[in-house]
DNA sequence: CCAAAAACATGACATTTATCATGTTTTTTG
DNA sequence: CAAAAAACATGATAAATGTCATGTTTTTGG
């Protein structure tokens, strides 16, 4: 019995992650439609929910961990589009538009993950206009982040990027109260140059940089931020 | 009476662009309703529908002439997102996000457009679910096309991606029929630059590269393709 | 707990691309 | 139609960043 993935038992109702998610407003009676064909599954680190180019069967709800969504490039690097977290759900995008997955999904924290039915999930927006329409919202909202990215990705540099790319996970996925400035994810080097858009050499090189003028230190490969100021300065926050 | 602006009319019903339009299957009584309070307008090149950073109040359909939409980057380059023709309609996304417009529009051909109230556009889709959901599919689809804007501009070179750009706009903006290999739209060299992320020099170096290779003819400033697949292979369609 | 693999780090170097300068051609407009 | 402005074009140069090579440290798996 060396399976890889293990079933786990995650009740909607009384889901902790589903307080921050866009299901956050729906009755019992919904959440127990979501349940009804649901499956729970325990990931590790590096297992991955969907491939690029396959056909979505349904959305995954993300209970814990953290999971990396991404494009493969001709050149073999990835481009990370978002990291999800608990609350977020992956897949609905493709799903909505009746479109092979244009990205992957893997695992970068150890995980536990539910599994709706397409169906399921059609059913309950079917029903329930204002869901759809808050799901509508979400996203429009995402495709201008997106936009936002294209501009900054363009017309940035790679140390101005990074800057910001900083910044950004200390506030998405910095720790609360004490160690608030210790960005809480375990990011590879490479993880984070995929983000960012450059080689991962040049994202260790600058991180050295950084760490050299006192805006980060380095604890292991946890970034902790010392100052907010000069790194917003160095993302050309201003200028 | 030198007003740059001029009303012109135009009846949905028997709009041509609406034909390629989200609007094409909407009943005459819905027609009915997007034109009470619609007002439309002749553009010069030039003009602009809307800036970045300012409230929505409705959406812009486009029955003739061609838009870029575009941000502004922090050093006063644009970054084009896209360049909407007859039958796109412009506004809605941050319309249905309830933000600020997080792009401008801008005429670059003669154009005439129609404003539609917010208030008509909202009880068109609260009435009409069909259409509501054709409208989220066509978001989720532009997501994904941001997505692969966003990959292709992050690993590609500037050479391919140029070379990728004369494609599409081949594909796009072609005419029909004889001299379909010469792209119709007027597009100046800083705004063929903005579409690829990269400054008007490199890419006018590069029209000349691609035009000593013959793969393309420079007719003025329109482009005529002359080899479609060196293109695709500089555009690394294959490597 | 140890060996193997992966991740991290740094140097040397090549290449791409941006920037600045300058001149020509085309377009706009009074 | 002529002057002015905008767009196009090309050269020279510098800076940013990717690539390759190599060594060290950390993590992983048997």
């Amino acid at each position: 019995m060396s399976r890889k993935t293990n079933q786990v038992n995650i009740n909607c109702l009384n889901c902790q992650s589903r307080q921050n998610s866009h299901f956050a407003e729906l009755n019992e009676g919904e959440l127990h439609t979501l349940s009804s064909h649901k499956s729970c599954v325990s990931y590790k680190k590096g297992q991955t929910l969907f491939y690029e180019g396959t056909r979505p069967m349904g959305i995954f709800c993300i209970n814990q961990g953290k999971v990396k969504v991404f494009k493969m490039g001709s050149n073999g690097r990835e481009q990370i589009l978002f990291i999800a977290q608990p609350g977020d759900f992956l897949g609905y995008r493709a799903m909505l538009s009746e479109e092979f997955y244009g990205a992957s999904a893997t695992v970068i924290e150890p995980a536990a993950i539910c599994f709706i039915p397409k169906s399921d999930f059609v059913s309950i927006f079917n029903n329930n206009p204002v869901f759809f329409k808050k799901l509508m919202k979400a996203v429009c909202h995402e495709l201008g982040v997106m936009e936002e990215k294209l501009t900054q990705i363009s017309q940035k540099s790679v140390r101005e990027r990074l800057a910001s790319t900083i910044l950004m996970l200390k506030e998405t996925y910095g720790m609360e109260g004490e160690g608030s400035d210790v960005i809480d994810i375990s990011l590879s080097r490479e993880d984070l140059a995929n983000i960012v858009g450059t080689a991962t050499e040049t994202v260790i090189r600058l991180l050295s940089e950084f760490k050299s003028d006192g805006m980060i230190a380095l604890e292991g490969k946890r970034i902790k931020v010392l100052n907010v100021n000069s790194l917003a300065h160095e993302a050309d926050f201003y200028a």
